[in-house]
DNA sequence: GTGGATGCCTAAACCCCTTAGGCAAATGCC
DNA sequence: GGCATTTGCCTAAGGGGTTTAGGCATCCAC
C-alpha cells in the first residue's frame, strides 16, 4: 500500500479548505482523515491533537490576512489605507468564511503573541499615523477599528444583514467614511 | 426512585448557568444530565436535541439582554441612552460570558425573527431617533453600533485587550463618546 | 541489499448524541 | 382510597469524534 504523503503543512491547508467548505467548527480530525482516505489515527503522527490542528489553521488564516493587508497597504496612507485595510478584512471573510472563523479561534497568549495577529495590530497603528492621534487616544482608536471590522464582518457572516436594504456593501463604505471622519476629528473626553 | 423534576425551563436555566461556568461550547446534554444526576437519555423527553438546548439558552440570553436594555433605556435619550445601552451590553457579557456567547448562537431565520433580538434592534433604532439621521443613514448607523458593541465585547472577552494599558473600561467610555460625536455629525457620502 | 527511521495501520478506551422500548411514579377519575 | 392513564426516567444500543499503544510495511541512506 503506497503512502498518502501526509505532512503538517498539507493537513493544515486541507483543514483550511475544509473549514471554508463546511465551517470551522465542523473541522475535525476524522473529516480530514476521510479527505485523505486514511485512517484517523494516522493523522496523530503529524498532529498533536484536534486543538493543534485548529490552532494551525488559525495561524495560517492570520498569516494570509496579514499578507493581504500588507499588500493592500503598500503605497497608501490616510483614508485610502483605512479603506484598503477594511476591504481586505471583509473580502477575506467573505471569500474564506471558515478561515476567517479560524482566525478568531482563541489562541493561548504566547501563541497569539507569536502569530501574525500582532502584524495586523501594527498595521492598524500604522494606518492611524495618518491621523493626528496621541496616546492613549491612538489605542482607543485601534480598539474601535478592530471592533468595527470584526463586529461588522462577523454580523454579516452570521446573516445579520441579509435580506434587508441597503445592501451590506453600501453600509460598509459609509461606515468606513464615517470612521475616517471620526479619526480626523477625534473628540476630547466628555466633560 | 423519586423523580428529578426536570422541565424545559429548569434545563434551560441550568444550561445557561453551565455556559457561564464552562463556556457555551462546553454546554452539552451529557454535562447537563450529570448536573441533575440523571441519565442522559432522560433529557430527551424534554429536549429535542443538543441544538434545541443551545437554541433555548440563546433565546433566554437574548431575552435577558433585551430586558436589561429596556430597563436601562427607560427615561433616557440621546447620549445618555447610547451609553446606557452600551454598558448593558458590555456588563452583561462580562457577568455572563457563556450566555453572551449563546446570544451569538446562529439561529435559523424564523426563530431569530421571533426572538428578543428584534427588540434589541428596535431599541437601537429608538436611540438613534435622538440623533438626526434619515434613512438610509439610520440603517448604516444601526449596523455600525451593532458592530462596535458586539465587536468590542467579543474582543475583550477573547482576551484581546488584556494586560495592556489603557484599561478596557476607559477605552469603552471614550469609544462611546466618539460614537456619540459621530452620530451627531454623521458625514455625507464621500465624493 | 540491508538497517533504521518513518508512516500508516489495527485495536481499544473514552466521551458525546440520539432513538427505542420498558417499568415505575405521579395524576386524575370515580 | 383504588384504579387507569399519562408521564418521567431508565436500560440498551448504534453512530461519531478523540486519543493512545503497538505493529508492520515502506522508504531512504549507506
Amino acid at each position: 500500500m503506497p503512502r498518502a504523503g501526509l505532512s503538517v503543512e498539507r493537513l493544515t491547508r486541507a483543514g483550511a479548505e475544509l473549514a471554508d467548505e463546511v465551517g470551522f467548527d465542523q473541522v475535525t480530525v476524522s473529516a480530514l482523515a476521510r479527505r485523505f482516505d486514511v485512517k484517523v489515527a494516522s493523522l496523530y503522527s503529524h498532529l498533536k491533537s484536534s486543538q493543534d490542528l485548529k490552532t494551525r489553521i488559525a495561524l495560517l488564516a492570520l498569516e494570509e490576512l496579514a499578507d493581504r493587508a500588507a499588500d493592500a497597504l503598500a503605497g497608501r496612507a490616510g483614508k485610502d489605507a483605512l479603506a484598503a485595510f477594511a476591504d481586505v478584512y471583509r473580502d477575506y471573510a467573505r471569500e474564506h468564511p471558515g478561515r476567517y472563523a479560524a482566525a478568531r479561534f482563541r489562541l493561548d497568549p504566547e501563541t497569539a503573541a507569536a502569530s501574525a495577529g500582532v502584524r495586523q495590530a501594527l498595521m492598524i497603528r500604522a494606518i492611524l499615523r495618518g491621523y493626528d492621534l496621541a496616546e492613549p487616544d491612538q489605542t482607543h482608536a485601534v480598539r474601535l477599528l478592530g471592533s468595527v471590522f470584526h463586529g461588522y464582518v462577523s454580523l454579516e457572516l452570521a446573516g445579520g444583514f441579509s435580506h434587508s436594504a441597503p445592501d451590506p456593501g453600501t453600509s460598509w463604505v459609509r461606515i468606513v467614511d464615517a470612521l475616517d471622519a471620526l479619526l480626523r476629528d477625534w473628540p476630547a473626553p466628555a466633560p
